[in-house]
RNA sequence: GCGUCGGUGCCCGAGCGGCCCAAGGGAAGGGACUGCAAAUCCCUACAGUCGCGGGUUCAAAUCCCGCCCGGCGCUCCA
């Protein structure tokens, strides 16, 4: 397997540290508002990647952190005469049931930044001590230029970094130089803090993700992922911790491209997000549809999300949809454990270069594609078409033919589609064509078929 | 400015030196099926060439150099 390491630049050959298993951190969300569509792409990008994974046999550990003290979660407490903690609650759950509703799995850890302080400390006590950080009033800061390797995941020296930053670095009387960053802040009024041996503060951000991904993944694990708009400070810096450290940090790093809008970048500072509520509120089908525009998209391309792009997603996933709904009604047997092998090697060697989506659906519609096709030729190869293709786009999360949910007016409905093709036997078509059009209003599509007549909610 | 990723049909978007007269999805036109639809399938037009200019190679969308344009990063960011 082949994946593109930020670090090395290139694609290279992915070897776990240990052979069926892979460990796999990224970055999770600061918790102060909602999530948008970059918050999605990068979930759900990881999330394929660990579905693949686990799909082809592998035991991944998956963890993802959130981020629950920062100053954006201290200003939203004060705005809100609320507190630290109980803003980070709410939008934790925000964000937990936004995930849930993409399909996101849960990760198999989620620490919280507030629960690994202790262990945050202790790291920066070893840089403390063998001389990599320095203490004063204002906090622990890291002594960069002490830190071989540093730039390395940027591909900038600790001298091009700071000359390309010169400009924005504030002059700061607490830093031996400028490139250095804070591991403690000192505590300030009214913040929350914590007890350390330099003192009462809070921990900087990049010692978070640090600890917490050593802490529970441990020294050398296989994969460290995020948004590439955290490669440099935040990722550069979290690295640099470790390394100072004397531990082993990832092995490999995976980042995953920005959502665009008009071109520019989704974030929270340019306020030109959508949230991932919003686009599930437009549209039931938004959840798996948006699912479908980031596998058809590289995970290392820019992306625009807006509606015309939605819209056509939509239609992409119906043609999934039909196919299984019609495999179904031709008495497609879901036991069956019948696969089209060729598919699934294809399948395989386009995720296995690279987490190759695009190409891997592909796979998926060719499969969609030749399954309708037997179908309607009643050929026996139906089933291991139609059972792969369902089985491929679930490896990836798309949630194919899961049992329609039961409605209250489902007896009702039979009951209408029972008459009409009572009618339709009788030759009256126009009585047949009203309870279609009358249930189509209550948005129940009728399709005919040979072997009768089908429905579902749109 | 420096680093990094990219520029492929009407739109989105793969393409990992020969299997590329360039995948797949959507939209378009025609046809089959149907009482009519829908769904499905088939066919067609779509990129005479992959931002532009050089180069390497028997062979380049793919590698190298230069230029143009765009995204991201350069201490809030997924």
């Amino acid at each position: 397997m082949k994946l593109f390491d930020t670090l090395a630049g290139e694609i290279v050959d992915f070897v776990p540290r240990k052979a069926g298993e892979v460990s796999l951190y990224a970055c999770g969300p600061t918790v102060y508002s909602h999530p948008h569509l970059g918050h999605a792409r990068q979930s759900i990008t990881y999330d394929v990647i660990r579905r693949y994974l686990e799909w082809s046999g592998i035991r991944v550990h998956h963890v993802a952190n959130i981020t629950d003290i920062d100053d954006n979660i201290i200003n939203r407490a004060k705005d809100e005469d609320s507190t630290e903690p109980e803003v980070a609650k709410y939008w934790t759950e925000v964000y937990d049931e936004v995930m849930a509703d993409l399909g996101v799995l849960s990760p198999h850890d989620r620490p919280h930044a507030t629960e690994y302080v202790e262990e945050m400390v202790e790291l920066i006590s070893v840089l403390v001590e063998n001389g990599s950080a320095y203490a004063n009033d204002s906090g622990v800061y890291l002594r960069v230029r002490s830190v071989p390797d540093y730039g390395a995941l940027v591909h900038r020296t600790p001298d091009e970094l700071a000359e390309g930053a010169g400009a924005r670095i504030e002059v700061d009387d607490n830093k031996e130089d400028p490139l250095d960053f804070a591991l403690w802040k000192a505590a300030k009024p009214g913040e929350p803090t914590w007890e350390s041996p330099w003192g009462a503060g809070r921990p900087g951000w990049h010692i978070e993700c640090a600890a917490m991904s050593l802490g529970i993944l441990g020294d050398g694990f296989d994969l460290h992922g995020g948004g590439n708009d955290l490669v440099f400070p935040h990722h550069t810096n979290e690295r640099a911790e470790a390394i100072a450290a004397g531990r082993e940090f990832a092995k490999y790093w995976v980042h995953n491209a920005m959502v665009n809008i008009g071109g520019e970048k989704m974030s929270k500072s340019l306020n030109n997000f959508t949230t991932v509520r919003e686009l599930l509120d437009e549209d039931p089908l938004n959840a798996r549809a948006l699912r479908i525009v980031l596998l058809q998209t590289h995970y290392r391309k820019n992306l625009e999300v807006n509606t015309k792009v939605m819209a056509v997603a939509r239609e992409t996933l119906k043609g999934i949809d039909a196919m299984v709904r019609r495999a179904d009604n031709a008495g497609l047997d879901r036991t069956s454990t019948a696969r089209d092998a060729d598919a699934i090697t294809k399948f395989r060697a386009a995720m296995d270069h690279d987490f190759g989506t695009p190409e891997a659906m592909a796979t998926v519609f060719d499969l969609v594609r030749r399954a309708n096709i037997a179908i309607d030729s009643n050929a026996a190869d139906a089933t291991p078409l139609a059972l792969t293709a369902m089985e491929l786009a679930n490896a990836l999360g798309l949630a194919v033919g899961q049992a329609a949910e039961a409605g209250d007016d489902d007896v009702d409905i039979e009951a209408l589609v029972a008459d009409r093709a009572a009618a339709k036997a009788a030759r009256d078509f126009e009585t047949a064509d009203q309870i279609r059009a009358d249930l189509q209003a209550r948005g129940i599509t009728v399709e005919d078929t040979a072997d009768g007549s089908i429905w579902y909610r749109a």
